[in-house]
DNA sequence: GCCGTTTTCGGCCCGACTGTTTTCAGTCG
């Protein structure tokens, strides 16, 4: 685990703090900056110290002179004596308040001076017993609002993974359309950027009557609140869970809204500084010179006007993407048709609830060429593995099929476990006779490190992949204790094939190791981890990670066909010495 | 606190909304 991490939130931190004691904005926005900057930072901030110096710590966009020196004083001595001193001039119980909604770093500052608050408790009771509304610059809406938004607080403080995002946003916006005053409409925020979890949902439609659109929309089946309505922004809770926004925006600035809406902010201010390079001003209605409009109806055209080439929305997370744009050199990313076949699906023989044939079915409907499917092996009880006979039926079952079936193949392959020792599941002469092996880690104690295991199982040469390699369940748990940069370059050595895991809770790798992994030579696989066959569709979440990650078509071996990738298989064997 | 092919000082992204005001501060995205 390196400590670019722990850095960040320190930095962040001292954000909260300085922007709660008042210091001047720009330096606040440095911190954030600087701990953004890191948390994406693809080296070991340790291990750049170590081999560059400050030189090399200076070098990195957003970190100066005097981030040099903290980011030195903690890699030396575990501490940052600016980050202590801070925070014993600040209530560090109260900041937590300041995500949210309604509450800012000025009202805690007015509550902590006047009236003593100290604490989240302290707050609260203050908001209660009328104490704060006294205040000046507070009234009754205020505190209606504060108190809103610390009740939404609770639920809203997880974020949505995308998966869960994606039905009900696809059900408004087919619903939406069937208003005839609704012309054009697209989710934008970090739903169409494809993040792996999402906040509020926005979407974006231009049309006539915006107070009719946005009425319609408060009225639709599933809302259980309404926060706004007015003519042009509507905002809902759907499902006493998900706040969804509708914007509704002329026709001619529907480019620069939805440019805009789509963000990210950190992209968004990164255009920004960019236009007024160019004596240009860009807003949601769209990009000025002085008060001539020069652009605004498409996004390309937004993009063309800062010189840019049009940037995909999956990219704009200022990772480089603008620098890659002005050079006109963004990568030509891999699209959800371009894959020809799922490569992680569990079937009937383990912990799936399909049959083969069930299987091979439902690859003919999702327009695939193949499906390969890889069951648990004979350690992993709890999914009733397969013991090497049934296996070994298994296969040559997937194998008289593939000779029935039209159009569609199913590969033999398995999810081998990687057992205490880093050895396989099965033995070699096993592993051999199937098609695809994946090997993945599901048994591991939070204390090991978990490293050599994968390396080891990455050096066996029947292994073609590495299944979620991390172990991440979102927002349940963190993963495994393992050195991704390691299993990165173990990886690129060796040939072994990293799976962008796409089952909707686990998106592992994900996009930030992608891009690292890609930077290195790394091939990938996209698979979903079916266990049903209605999880079928979540293969776009995995194309999802893939583009956020960088990856084109070329990167991802299950975009090539049947015949191609079997050959591949059988080659990249070879290589591995099996 | 960061940054510079106009700058090593003096900038730093922008606009809307809300509620509280009577000209604007705070918050948000």
């Amino acid at each position: 685990m390196n400590k670019n991490k722990i850095i960040a939130e320190m930095f962040e931190k001292i954000a909260d703090g300085l922007e709660f004691l008042g210091e001047n904005p720009f330096r606040v926005n440095a911190y954030r900056k600087a701990a953004r900057v890191l948390e994406d930072y693809p080296d070991d901030v340790e291990e750049v110290y170590k081999t560059k110096g400050p030189k090399g710590l200076d070098a990195i966009p957003g970190i100066g002179k005097g981030m040099v020196e903290k980011i030195i004083e903690f890699l030396e001595t575990g501490k940052i004596s600016r980050y202590e001193e801070v925070m014993s001039k600040v209530p560090q119980d109260l900041l937590k308040l300041m995500d949210v909604q309604g509450i800012g770093p000025r009202t805690l500052k007015l509550a902590y001076d006047r009236l003593g608050v100290r604490t989240v408790e302290d707050f609260k009771r203050v908001l209660e017993d009328g104490s704060l509304e006294k205040l000046p610059g507070m009234g009754p809406k205020k505190i209606e609002n504060i108190k809103k938004g610390l009740e939404l607080f609770k639920k809203m403080s997880e974020r949505i993974p995308l998966g869960l995002a994606i039905p009900l946003v696809e059900e408004i916006v087919e619903r939406m359309k069937e208003l005839k005053e609704v012309k054009r409409i697209s989710p934008a925020g970090s739903f169409r950027r494809m993040k792996e979890t999402v906040g509020d949902l926005d979407i974006l439609t231009t049309g006539e009557n915006g107070r009719k659109i946005i009425d319609y929309f408060t009225k639709l089946p599933g809302v259980t609140r309404i926060l706004a309505h007015g003519d042009t922004k509507g905002s809902c809770i759907f499902n006493d869970r998900y706040q969804v926004d509708l914007r509704v925006v002329p026709e001619e600035s529907y480019g620069a809204a939805l440019q805009y809406f789509t963000g990210s902010k950190e992209h968004n201010i990164h255009l920004r500084s960019i236009a007024k390079s160019l004596n240009m001003k860009i807003s949601e209605y769209g990009v000025f010179r002085g008060n001539e409009k020069i652009a605004g109806v498409t996004e390309e055209e937004v993009y063309k006007a800062l010189g840019l080439i049009w940037i995909p929305p999956e990219l704009r997370e200022d990772r480089g993407e603008i620098e890659a744009a002005q050079r006109g050199e963004l990568p030509d990313l891999i699209e959800l048709k371009d894959i020809k076949g799922d490569l992680h699906v569990h079937s009937k023989y383990s912990d799936g609830t399909a049959t083969l044939e069930e299987i091979a079915e439902h690859a003919k409907n999702m327009g695939y060429e193949y499906i390969a499917v890889c069951d648990h092996s004979r350690s992993a009880k709890y999914a009733h593995g397969l013991e090497i006979d049934r296996l070994m039926e298994k296969t040559e079952k997937i194998r008289k099929l593939n000779q029935k079936l039209e159009g569609v193949k199913l590969i033999a392959g398995t999810e081998v476990d990687i057992l205490q020792d880093g050895s396989l599941d099965y033995p070699d002469e096993v592993l051999k006779e199937l098609d695809f092996v994946v090997a993945a880690i599901h048994i591991w104690s939070k204390t090991e490190d978990v490293t050599k295991r994968i390396i080891k199982a990455m050096e066996n040469p029947y292994v073609h992949a590495i299944a979620h390699p991390t172990g991440r369940i979102i927002s349940q748990r963190e993963g495994y204790n393992v050195d991704i940069e390691e299993v990165i370059r173990v990886a690129a050595e060796t040939g072994t094939l990293l799976e962008i895991n796409a089952y909707y809770d686990r998106l592992d790798l994900n996009d930030v190791n992608v891009m690292r992994a890609r930077e290195k030579g790394v091939k990938f696989t996209i698979g979903t981890d079916t266990h049903n066959i209605g999880q079928l569709w979540s293969m776009r979440l995995g194309v999802g990670v893939a583009r956020r990650g960088w990856l084109e078509k070329k990167d991802v071996v299950n975009t090539m066909s049947y015949t191609e990738l079997m050959k591949f298989l059988k080659e990249l064997r070879k290589r591995k010495g099996g």
